[in-house]
DNA sequence: ACAAATTTTTAGACGTCTCTAAATTCACTT
DNA sequence: AAGTGAATTTAGAGACGTCTAAAAATTTGT
């Protein structure tokens, strides 16, 4: 396995999802910043080696064991986002890029003993769940904040956009993971809401809002 | 710089030590497991990115440039060496190979960090120092235990081979880094030794010798 | 259902790193 | 000082991953 198909089968995954779903040309390219032609050329060789079934002008579909594939990758990467927010102090806004990196190496004793340093995590920094070594992989139950109803109450559990940007205006403002969140009010015009964290109320954007994951309280 | 371009430069170093030393193609080629000719195109491409000086027919010398960034891969693989062992339980015939993935990750703040979390380790598992943030990098007042006269004691510092088959030999005496050895007598026949390590006699090939650093009593 | 727009593939090329085989240069010996 | 043997370089090619431009297939709209 090459780095670069390594690259490929996670950007398929994160494409299609879990369950085996055919995933476009196009979108790979777009996904990795590549040309489509590229995509073309390495879905064959990665069909050939049995990550994915190819057909011609209708896209890719992982196999089982390009699911599982995946799924390895995705576990490196997440447990070395843990180590380096928990033993090297990054913040969570840095650790993506050096983890891109850090996801290829091989080997195994590397990636069990990290697991067992770290307390064997079941999420990462951002809230996304960590795939056992036997490839289980479990969504936590989450909704987005924008979607809570007014008056209820909601811990926040994760972010679906990572970036940088994003990261660094929540820090800014102290939201955090772990961190309780009511919905006080909600502006129709710009679907602004009003919340409550830590007794302190603020106004946050519908932007900010529908990228932020809560998990409702029972 | 790409991978290959680091691996070149570190095997230079090595060949060379740390004063320019103008190094053969054979040698290199050989130290890498590569063929000349590979040499020569990369001895071009690495003289025009001014880290060596390329004279045909003659060697290559690494420039100031050169230096510097080999002793920063050094220590990037060395400072692994000691996460592996004092974190991760790796033992030190384990470490080479995956610290040789590590070596390549590109992160200033990584190693920095790693250095801080490890203490500032002057020494990775096998004895051998570790360069400094700013490339300072001296070579520790250590000889061959075969070169120890009779009666005197000496610690242990250091390891010359480093393989993974003298290593588990060592491991398998109890022979370790900081342990205290006296030598009691020499064979002239086959320069064996007999030595005495925490109270216990035993006899060692010049093989074994004449691959251990010590550092001599005062 | 046909033409247009879009998506995807093919063909040909390039950069990196490697190799083998042949040519060249160097160094040593007599 | 020439010849021989070793070291080194050159020439040409292959694998990998990428690209552009052009061709082919599919989808969409009317």
């Amino acid at each position: 396995m090459t780095r670069s198909e390594e690259n490929y089968i996670k950007a398929i995954f994160h494409l299609g999802g879990n369950t085996p779903t055919l995933v476009a040309t196009n979108a790979i390219a777009e996904q990795m910043e590549t040309k489509p032609s590229s995509v073309t050329d390495m879905a064959k060789k990665l069909a050939d080696k049995g990550f994915l079934n190819y057909q011609p002008y209708q896209g890719v579909s992982l196999t089982d064991f390009g699911i599982k594939t995946a799924l390895s990758i995705i576990r490196k990467h997440r447990l070395w986002e843990v180590f380096l927010v928990r033993k090297l102090d990054f913040s969570w806004d840095e650790v993506h890029e050096v983890a891109e990196q850090l996801e290829h190496i091989k080997s195994e004793k590397l990636i069990d003993k990290l697991d067992e340093l770290l307390d064997f995590p079941k999420y990462d920094p951002h809230g996304d769940p960590i795939p056992t070594k036997d490839g289980i992989f479990l969504e936590r139950d989450k909704q987005l904040l924008s979607e809570l109803p007014i008056n209820t109450k909601g811990v926040c559990v994760g972010v679906k956009d990572t970036s940088s940007a994003f990261l660094k205006f929540l820090d800014k403002y102290n939201i955090a993971l772990g961190k309780t969140i009511e919905v006080l009010e909600r502006e129709d015009f710009d679907e602004s809401l009003h919340i409550k964290m830590e007794g302190k109320e603020l106004q946050i954007s519908h932007q900010i809002a529908s990228n932020l994951y809560v998990k409702k309280n029972d």
